[in-house]
DNA sequence: TAGCTATTGAGAATTATTATCAATAAGGAG
DNA sequence: CTCCTTATTGATAATAATTCTCAATAGCTA
């Protein structure tokens, strides 16, 4: 395992990252954001550091919610925010927020048979939307 | 809703992903193997068959299993390779397969509340396999 | 303080996918 | 069957997110 060492880079991307928990933060969005406050990170150190916290579970990353460009957003456990779950549409891309007891349930089976542990807070689910049901139009 | 036409090319590419069930295919595994067999399709036109199947829900379309291409899978509910679940790991990327049926609680519940039809062959769950929890390697 | 090496920055490189546009062909109307 | 509208195709250029390169810098540990 390779041992991360601290940075004024990195700590500037997470402090970002931490005052903005309730976003879905591109790697974009965080270069343009932190070049406006002045901050001095490069692209490229963005995507590396989002990379390190990814792998590290400081951050969740999240491919494809209708965009190509993955976002992320910093785990914290006490955050409403990171409690939903995510219904995306095969068809038209859309997405829609809900709630459910029951992936709970799921979380626990996957632990006990394949000891992995569920992110319960980056569910996502895909399927068709209420309207492409109706007109199955695209 | 456009109106598709029936092509030799669609059907090439149709008939390919039928006698390919049970295997993720990139679009570049469907170029190269067509042009194998002396098929004549280009490239961007499979990368255009492959979107409108999938918006036709033909296809199932598969985004990031550990690779950065889409992976496309021929719709067929008879087969049991169709059937399984994914655990991905958000540190190491490994692809778990599973089979539960928690999640059709799940599947009543939003088709209920929002009148969503997921897909339950196309389930993809992330978290952190066992060994990232031990040594929390990379 | 010295030394090892992870990290950074700038820009080039990669690569999956989409857009362009003229030519072709599907399929419905007459 | 023939005409006509327009979806589709092929070749290629364009796009864009992400990764790679490599020399310079700066954490950490001894």
């Amino acid at each position: 395992m390779i041992k991360r060492r601290n940075t004024k880079q990195k700590d500037i991307v997470i402090n970002y990252l931490k005052n903005n928990t309730h976003k879905h933060l591109t790697a974009e969005n965080i270069v343009s954001a932190l070049k406006k406050e002045k901050e001095e990170v490069s692209q490229a150190t963005v995507y590396r550091i989002l990379s390190n916290l990814s792998k590290d579970g400081v951050v969740r990353k999240y491919i494809n919610e209708g965009n190509k460009c993955s976002c992320y957003q910093y785990v914290d456990k006490d955050n409403k925010c990171n409690m939903h779950y995510h219904l995306i549409c095969d068809s038209c891309g859309s997405v829609i927020h809900f709630e459910n007891e029951g992936i709970e349930k799921v979380r626990d089976d996957v632990l006990k048979s394949k000891q992995f542990d569920l992110n319960l807070s980056k569910v996502v689910l895909y399927g068709r939307c209420k309207d492409c049901l109706n007109h199955n139009e695209e």
